[in-house]
DNA sequence: TTAGTTCCCGCAAATCTTGGCAACTATTTG
DNA sequence: CAAATAGTTGCCAAGATTTGCGGGAACTAA
């Protein structure tokens, strides 16, 4: 619970505040283990605040997102999102076809991360980075051999 | 123009047909060096075939992103569209400041591609990867150091 | 405390994208 | 050539997300 301390503090620092509505969608984020959509954030926020708005929860998440407390995965054609783990970040493999999420380690994406800072001044922000493509299991179960890229 | 016969190949190879409202399609974004949004498609199609409806645009678009004729990027908040260059692939990085965007040699991705594909068995799918983050004109234009990241 | 400024929220409308359905058309088959 | 089949489309509506507006609440300065 007091671990929205350091979210407040975040927001506070950039002049934002928070408000019961942001905490209770910060709190429901924050209950998951996994990631949330921005829907059923909203109809876990109203049971405790039912007059909150859809609006409100977007605009929250968004927030949230931009300093940085929680992350954006782009899941099929939805958001959702998740808090950010500042110790153990990860990145997100999609599977395009299941929407089976496997989570990668920032490892992989490193030198990726040097080299275009590096040779291009382009700062990635890998912290949203979402790779799509088809999981082993889809892979296996599509005996399609037409593309051999 | 006899480019598309490609694309007619590819599509009646999958039991598609080739009708005036796609190859219109096919042609603006054909016509482009770069990337177009869903919305202008429409309108130039319009001047075509005044009676094509926006959906059947996004319709064909994804059939022939399917079939992988052209290419979607994702730009802010809307999809855009290029052709496949199948002999010189390339990935893009988007600024979300100013929504520029760069290319970026497939050669960039070619050892995290082979890695997610041996350690995870996971194919992603890189024609279609787009990489946020802020580019050099942005970033020293905020000259905020805040974010030592 | 009062006034002024800034931020936030609910509401409604707008925007972008997708899906359902009945009519229409091209292709195949007899 | 006619019937059957499968793919397409326009129209409409829904789903997902964003934006504009106006009132209200919180923070700051005097």
């Amino acid at each position: 619970m007091s671990g929205h301390a350091a979210a407040v503090d975040r927001l506070r620092a950039q002049g934002y505040r928070m408000t019961p509505q942001r905490l209770s969608v910060l709190d429901i984020v924050a209950g998951r283990s996994g990631h949330v959509g921005a829907d059923e954030v909203w109809h876990q926020v109203k049971a405790q605040h039912p007059y909150v708005d859809l609006a409100t929860v977007y605009r929250t998440l968004q927030l949230l997102k931009r300093v940085g407390v929680v992350t954006e995965v782009v899941i099929g054609n939805k958001l959702h999102f998740e808090l950010t783990d500042q110790h153990n970040r990860h990145h997100h493999m999609v599977c395009s076809h299941c929407d089976a999420v496997q989570t990668l380690s920032p490892a992989y994406l490193e030198e990726l991360n040097q080299r275009l800072r590096r040779e291009f001044g382009f700062a990635p922000d890998l912290g949203n980075l979402t790779i799509g493509g088809s999981c082993a299991q889809c892979r296996t179960d599509t005996t399609d051999a037409t593309n051999t890229d």
